[in-house]
DNA sequence: GCGCTGGTTCGGCAATGTCAAACCAAGTTC
DNA sequence: GAACTTGGTTTGACATTGCCGAACCAGCGC
């Protein structure tokens, strides 16, 4: 891996700073943070700024992103092949399960949401596009750490963190789960991100064969599972429409 | 202002022309658009790829958008006030005027959705968020031109590009339409962005008494209008719900 | 008034990124 | 199948660039 412009890392890292706390930084802050000189800092953000990355604050000073991140990142989704091809896909999922419809794919080890289609019933929902989720307690996770091994070490090297009682935190319950994941073809989470939450996926793979993307449901537990796993009928209609659009993005024409 | 970081504004160039063109672009591409050595221009985008801001096709060697930029931007809408603030006043609007509900401001002299509320009927429809709209073709966009007149003279000067026969063109006939915005307090665009499609939308106000956002309503125009105008119970639904989103912003509490 | 804290400015030094030229792999053409 | 094109990647020398520490200034709290 070659050597990487110093300048374009540091202002990285300041945004994927930013992005992480919800609550606007000041210069101080950001220079501590990074362990940079607050003055280099300074000019950074600067630049940021003129290109519309981050945006200040004109009462306290502080910065905080910036409105074209917004556009590049609708951009980048209409750009995604995986969401284009998956699009009539999920829509059509979602009125045959009732649920609400996620897919997603790996990004530094977590599950960035690429689509997201709202439960056909008119509650308020909020839209998790963009948003990063842990692998290790989500159906989606799993179903994409089953098929890469790699990053699946990644995260046993970080620890696994428990966010319910149900949530696999152990090295050895994690292996074998995606034992099982890659054996059955699917992965279901029972309350293991939010009590009383369930989600199970299916993987979507491209025309070379690799496994680029997850396709899955999620909703209330009382409604996804019975006998202690999800419904079948619900997980056949999951597995058939990552299928389809794994057919559609080239892979073998099954 | 000052002098900027140059490798930053090269790496934004990029950024910005990747996220303009939707197909894919090779070195030598953005090395001619921006006038740059195609080795210089390579060592950029090694380390935007290093940084998750951009990928590289496998096969073609041509290069994309990047995920990190959708979790930024989702980010930055988790941070934007205007937005969060809106998220039940938009709800409540759609569900009274039966259309969907969107939420605009100023980037570049266009308009940035940064909220989208579906039609609450299931009809299939595709979220705009983060799209960037011309502004003086639509409704959103005529608000926010009214209250800005140093954004409006930027337009003037760049010509103003005709969408539909319909679309206001002339440098004259804006600035009519924008003094009597400003007179009535609300904006209307019949047709002049697609053939058969209106809108219309009032200002949001912070607590500075700036324009910094603005709210409306699209839809066909057999249902928005009536008299060659938008229907008054609409625009009332539409003008108070910009009047609390601004309220809850802290403007004056009328 | 004094001392914080925190954002901004400045100028000298050298590390840093830029550039042109060379390289290499895949297609095309004849 | 050789010569040519196209396009992504590598290299190394040069001087521009941007980095850094220290100084500056404004707003607060005591």
């Amino acid at each position: 891996m070659g050597r990487a412009i110093q300048s374009i890392e540091r202002a990285a890292g300041i945004l994927r700073l930013l992005s992480g706390r919800t609550r606007r930084l000041g210069v101080v802050d950001i220079a501590g943070e990074l362990g940079l000189p607050k003055g280099t800092v300074h000019g950074l953000l600067r630049t940021l700024q003129q290109v519309g990355f981050v945006e200040q604050d004109a009462e306290t000073g502080k910065y905080q992103l910036g409105a074209a991140l917004l556009h590049m990142g609708s951009s980048y989704l209409d750009g995604n092949e995986l969401r284009t091809r998956a699009l009539n896909w999920s829509d059509s999922l979602a009125t045959r399960t009732g649920e609400a419809v996620r897919i997603g794919t790996l990004h530094d080890a977590q599950v960035l949401i690429v689509h997201h289609v709202f439960r056909p019933d008119d509650s308020l929902q909020t839209l998790d596009v963009g948003s990063l989720l842990p692998a290790h307690a989500t159906g989606l996770g799993k179903v994409l750490l089953a098929h890469h091994p790699y990053v699946a070490n990644e995260l046993y090297r970080d620890g696994l963190s428990a966010f319910t009682p149900a949530t696999i935190s152990s090295r050895k319950g994690l292996e074998r789960e995606l034992e099982k994941v890659r054996e059955q073809g699917w992965a279901a989470d029972i309350g293991e991100l939010v009590q009383g939450q369930a989600s199970c996926a299916a993987p979507i793979i491209d025309r070379r064969g690799l496994t680029v993307g997850a396709m899955g449901i999620v909703g209330a537990c009382e409604r996804l599972l019975e006998d202690g796993g999800p419904r079948g009928d619900l997980l056949t209609y999951v597995r058939e429409a990552a299928r389809s659009v794994s057919r559609e993005l080239g892979a073998i024409p099954w």
